[in-house]
RNA sequence: GCCGCAGUAGCUCAGUGGUAGAGCGCACCCUUGGUAAGGGUGAGGUCGGGAGUUCAAUCCUCCCCUGCGGCACCA
């Protein structure tokens, strides 16, 4: 018999008889080890502990301290106890796929009748009789016809599909625990009883397309999520549910900052209060675009079918566009087809063809807090996060190929500092390549995704490969932030445009005195302001900093004999430009903090008869039980300096 | 758009084959209270829309709309 020689993680290196498992190496090394070890890494693959090795390599020895092994072994092997239980229940499911997760892990089933939330609790209670049986689980492979047999004797068309998708040069392998049987890649633990039976739970039913293909048939997917322990578990849970307290549909209707109605759905009815927060973070935006050197200009809504055909929206798009046909009652006429924009790129260039001719103008950076209206698919909208009607902060900036890595570099910056100024630290950026729907030949995208990359490489930006994901018209690089409690939302993008302005005409004249195309570069940094709202009320909670806060300070009495006062600081505040209010309401004290308090008011000013003879103020600031007595001045002056937007102070 | 679930007062939700209830909020009255809910009285609903079954529908059935959780989509 051959031998193969092991290098373990100290760099010891140890002979082994060739086809020894995992297993046996563990037993070899330690009996403690043996008991503990849950799978391997070997040569970079996570590998069994049952599988053969039969070459020479690295090998390293997992146990359940290794966390992100131990919890993607725990995760996938409950994947595959969960459909047992299914299948023991229900035998006429048929079984797909059942993947790890984050958090846990799902899998997708083919029954004719739906799974209920009762359905679900009999599933987690046959997983757990499962798991008490300890039973081994065991791997074979197989030939792929066998496979195919196999399957089709037990009626598992969707495995058949499965196996016949593998490629030719990897295994088919086949996994049990008890009698129940599952074609998969492996690794599992080693016993159904290593997963902890109270570290998991069913959460969620959903529909879901056989691979992922809304053209495919609609399976129905189990959700699962699991831990090492049930402490474990209950703290993801809590999270779960302290996330849902940040839920800005949840905190919007609270605060009263907006609304949806059926007669308006995915659009947007700004509240007083919500209105004020959204004018506050646009006027801030007009002012660091103004300063980066954007011209700010206004795009109708409205514009005839033959520029939408020209743009290319109209092949590309016209789906999720709005039509207006009030020129076209009988609807015969195609030429007075109206659509509402979409996108603001195609305006843009129209008012870029009247006034640019010359390169000294470039770059010409174009900006507009431009509405337009998509029509999303109705399964796809989600409060302010996803909506039909909405304000872009976008802009166009019209270049020569030679700026674009300078443009590139300068938008980078700005980005940061806006991210930056509105509590926003951490961001990774993606770059997104061609898709297999777009407009222009290979030859411009080959030099669109060039210059983009060494723009990023240039502005000394490390990005991630977001492959296929570009614009019909252009590669784009995509800018995902991370909020207060870890979630990742892409707002920002830059995208490199050499197809509009081909297709609208828009050229400018060069040094030589000849035309020439320029380069459009769109651009957005918040996205849109109704999802970017949407991201700021989830990252704060609803508890806006002094200088966004729809309303910024109440001033409230102790007793109605300092109405007058209240009155008169309230109006003193309001001349300075600050957001406040008086409380004159005949309730207690406690009542009216309590109120403001929940209602997220970041400054509570109480006066009663002692601050009336001192010209003073109680201050109580949101999130904290401390009260101080302020002299009135020093209190406005202070509160000027916290209103300030970050680009004034 | 697809699968599943849901829609009852401004908000959160209970409830029943014989046309409805709570808490909060709102209005009014009493209370003038020193930092997270003082007390009382009252107003407020075509039970998402339409059709059907029934003597009778908020409740059962069907269709539609909207929302929620996913999937697909996010140009």
């Amino acid at each position: 018999m051959t031998s193969i020689n092991l290098t373990f993680p100290d760099n010891s290196v140890k002979s082994f008889p060739c086809g020894i498992t995992a297993a046996e190496i563990a037993n070899e090394i330690s009996q403690s080890l043996a008991k503990k070890a849950v799978s391997a890494n070997f040569n970079g693959t996570h590998w069994d502990l049952s599988w053969p090795i039969t070459c020479d390599g690295q090998i390293k020895i997992n146990t359940m301290s290794d966390e992100p092994v131990a919890l993607e072994l725990i995760r996938h092997s409950m994947a595959h106890i969960m459909a047992r239980a299914v299948q023991e229940i229900w035998p006429e499911t048929k079984v797909t796929i059942g993947p790890v997760i984050d958090n846990g892990w799902y899998y997708d089933f083919d029954r004719a009748q739906p799974f209920t939330p009762d359905d679900l609790s009999k599933i987690e209670d046959k997983m757990k009789k499962i798991i008490a049986l300890r039973e081994p689980i065991r791997s074979e492979i197989w030939a792929r016809k066998a496979a195919i047999a196999h399957y089709t004797a037990n009626h598992e068309p969707y495995k058949i599909e499965l196996v016949e998708a593998i490629p030719e040069d990897s295994p088919v392998r086949m996994y049990w625990h008890g009698d129940w049987q599952d074609l998969c890649r492996g690794p599992h633990l080693s016993n159904t009883g290593q997963v902890p039976a109270d570290g998991f739970a069913l959460e969620k039913v959903a529909g879901a397309y056989w691979r992922g293909n809304s053209q495919n048939p609609m399976l129905q997917r189990i959700y699962g999520i699991a831990f090492r322990n049930r402490k474990q578990l209950k703290s993801h849970l809590h999270m779960l549910a302290e996330a849902q307290k940040r839920d800005h549909r949840r905190v919007g209707v609270q605060m009263n900052l907006f609304h949806f109605q059926e007669e308006a759905p995915g659009m947007v009815f700004w509240h007083p209060d919500g209105w004020t927060l959204y004018r506050t973070l646009r006027d801030y935006m007009a002012r660091q675009q103004t300063r980066s050197g954007y011209v700010e200009v206004q795009t109708p809504a409205v514009l005839e079918r033959s520029l939408w055909e020209e743009s290319g929206h109209w092949e590309k798009f016209r789906e999720n566009m709005f039509l207006v046909e009030i020129d076209n009652p009988q609807h015969d006429d195609q030429a007075k087809c109206n659509a509402l924009k979409p996108m603001n790129c195609p305006g843009h260039v129209q008012i870029y063809n009247k006034i640019q001719k010359s390169y000294r103008d470039l770059p010409f950076r174009m900006a507009e807090f431009g509405a337009c209206s998509r029509y999303e698919p109705s399964g796809a909208l989600h409060g302010l996060m996803r909506t039909r009607g909405f304000v872009q902060d976008d802009a166009h900036i019209f270049c020569t190929e030679a700026q674009i890595e300078t443009e590139t570099a300068s938008f980078i910056d700005m980005l940061s500092q806006i991210y930056a100024d509105l509590g926003f630290t951490e961001f990774v950026v993606k770059f997104a390549d061609r898709p297999a729907k777009r407009a222009g030949a290979d030859d411009v995208w080959t030099r669109a995704e060039k210059a983009l990359i060494s723009a990023t490489e240039a502005a000394g930006c490390d990005y991630k490969l977001n492959p296929g994901e570009g614009a019909f018209y252009g590669p784009k690089l995509e800018f995902v932030l991370t909020d207060a409690i870890g979630r990742d939302w892409q707002c920002g993008t830059l995208q490199v445009d050499f197809v509009l302005p081909e297709r609208l005409g828009a050229t400018y004249v060069g040094r030589d005195g000849a035309k020439h195309r320029p380069v459009m570069l769109h651009r957005a940094i918040l996205g849109s302001f109704e999802r970017f709202i949407g991201i700021l009320i989830e990252n704060y909670e609803g508890k806006f900093p002094f200088w966004l806060a729809p309303l910024q300070v109440v001033v409230t009495t102790i007793t109605s004999q300092a109405d007058g006062f209240a009155n008169d600081v309230t109006k003193q505040l309001n001349s300075l430009g600050l957001r406040a209010k008086v409380d004159l309401r005949n309730e207690k004290i406690n009542y009216k903090i309590r109120e403001h308090s929940v209602a997220k008011v970041p400054v509570i000013l109480a006066v009663g008869e002692k601050e009336v003879q001192e010209n003073t103020v109680s201050v109580r600031r949101l999130g904290e039980k401390s009260v101080t007595q302020v002299d009135l001045d020093t209190l406005k002056s202070q509160l000027i300096e916290e209103a300030k937007p970050p680009d004034l102070r």
